[in-house]
DNA sequence: CATACTCATGTAATCGATTGCAGCAATCGA
DNA sequence: TCGATTGCTGCAATCGATTACATGAGTATG
């Protein structure tokens, strides 16, 4: 490895000015300059971010850990992350906490190891020791998309109650009055919003929605499959099924389109169903899906430009930001209403 | 930041034993053992990795290039990729090239001064002066998925060639005579491998395969919707087109929805669609979708396998793991033949 | 009992880059 | 001409952990 020594002895000159032109630091005279650079290229020098990270206390980068890498959600929102940082000269490390809790530890301890310069995290439960550790050890932390409890963080969520709402007014508008919901572990923070504004929506409507019509799922596609069987197994199947992850309505739908071919159960063409996370393949269905659209891009905008204050010493403020519902054929008007 | 010299001074022992200690490395006695674990504990102490790697020479840290994040194909590799250096005590940070070949330089370099135990690169281009040089400085290097001339680094290759065979023959079996072909730009390694493997199976029987039925993208959405327009608006349009990438797939797709949607153009029912790379909405499409699924588990999991192996100094061979067809409604027999 | 050997622990050098401080030369003002 | 100021450069300490080597106590062997 050619360290910064080798280019001084051939610049001869000593290390603090090879490491002052390389920096642009102070003034230094143009032969200088030109020699130090010469030396530098011509021997392929590659400065070792390690040895300047342990002097300077601060290594440009920053931790990212998710839930679940292998969702689209949270896939652009890394993406988004990633982007973000880049631009303001930081890396990012990715870890993937699996919806695991240990896992999700795992990688937090390891970027602090890392001395990693802030921390964005999507909390896989709602309470961390280790998160809120950190953040008492005024580390730089922050949240996205779902709150954790105690940990004093600011936080950049999704806010879809408005959507919901909008969504649960149409379904009843178009005819549908046994509405169902499946989401994820009680835990979740998102899972329980979701639910809540969804309760609240349907009963603003002068309906109800018994227990029966509420299956949690852990947000990946299995249980979405097995949720959605629950709900068509009952005395009365539901009308409507709005599903609160994009995994979980992959499950359900594979379930859907299954029975569709192999005929055992003839699905309603008017039942309605939704989920949240507008992906991109939604449109592509028969009938294509309505869903509500998360402004994940932002979200991580957002969690990013957060981080970067308060690695600058600022204070930031939570944010929340609206979703937006998108109407597709899957809540057509029902054909006899 | 506490150190391992406050851990020292309140165990009131040396740096070096508590170093040894939390290292569970030489024979220590109990008694000492004891007290460096309660101070440490008691104070929090946590490593600094970075002060660690300095000595070290070495981060457990693995980097990956990947050409596009956003696309699920590279997102799955990510994930096996990470899972397995996980189980083998490595992290990895992920860098997004977004298909540039200035962005995978910028990353690689980044990467290469963080002092990276070790790289797997997707080269987004054939060529790279910066991945060339990597190797030759014998730093570990693995690439995946595209060849990159001149770099003498180990690959893990999917191979396509027999399943591309067989989705031409089953093609020409069920009446197809006029096909097309929309892959990536001719630079990149697998664009010219699947355009070769189409090209023959498509000679070997017996048909021809003109240059207007050959549309080169860019591996994005948007190009494969362009494709699939100047594909349709041909004399004699394809009866079945095959789409050597996902995100060209959805792009296409989306013309295809659109333009069935709005009445404009009736896509023939009859008419064959095939993409490569399996994505997890390809079988509730209708007609469900045909693809070529490629080995992406493997694909990462060997990888990052044979990563560690050079890592720990080992020779490496070339490795090649076969695709797989599956054929779907997509490709079904033509109704009047 | 003396010598050798083992074992636990401390001392201090080390990894590579950064940076406060000091030294030296050139320039300036009086 | 001399002291002061400014500008450039080098010396050496420093970041936090690891580790070769030294040291000293305790034990075994002849």
């Amino acid at each position: 490895m050619v360290t910064i020594k080798d280019v001084a002895r051939m610049a001869q000159v000593s290390t603090a000015s090879v490491s002052r032109v390389l920096a642009g630091h102070a003034n230094s005279s143009d032969q200088m300059r030109e020699r130090v650079l010469a030396a530098a290229s011509s021997l392929n020098f590659r400065p070792n971010a390690v040895a300047r990270s342990l002097r300077t206390t601060g290594t440009r980068t920053v931790g990212l850990v998710v839930s679940d890498l292998m969702n689209p959600f949270f896939t652009e929102l890394a993406r988004a992350v990633e982007d973000t940082a880049r631009h303001a000269g930081y890396s990012v490390i990715v870890g993937n906490a699996d919806e695991d809790a240990d896992q999700q530890d795992h990688y937090v301890r390891i970027l602090l190891e890392r001395q990693v310069d802030g921390l964005i995290v999507v909390p896989t439960i709602a309470t961390s020791p280790l998160l809120r550790e950190a953040a008492a050890n005024n580390h730089n932390l922050v949240l996205v998309d779902r709150p954790a409890q105690d940990v004093r963080a600011p936080i950049v969520l999704a806010d879809g109650t408005a959507a919901i709402g909008e969504l649960v007014d149409h379904l009843v508008r178009t005819g549908r009055r046994d509405l169902a919901i499946m989401t994820g572990r009680d835990q979740a923070g998102t899972s329980r919003t979701r639910l809540d504004a969804f309760r609240a929506a349907v009963i603003r409507n002068g309906l109800s929605l018994p227990a029966s019509r509420i299956r949690h799922g852990d947000f990946r596609a299995g249980s979405g499959r097995a949720a959605l069987a629950e709900l068509l197994a009952l005395d009365v199947a539901p009308d409507a099924v709005f599903i609160a992850n994009g995994p979980m309505a992959l499950g359900a739908l594979e379930l859907l389109a299954e029975r569709r071919a192999g005929g055992e159960v003839q699905i309603p063409a008017d039942r309605a169903r939704a989920g949240v996370d507008d992906l991109a393949w939604f449109p592509l269905l028969r009938p294509s899906l309505t869903a509500i659209q998360q402004p994940i891009r932002r979200l991580g905008e957002r969690a990013m430009q957060m981080l970067l204050a308060r690695i600058a010493g600022e204070d930031v403020p939570d944010e929340r930001i609206e979703c937006r519902l998108v109407l597709r054929d899957s809540t057509e008007r029902r054909s006899n209403a």
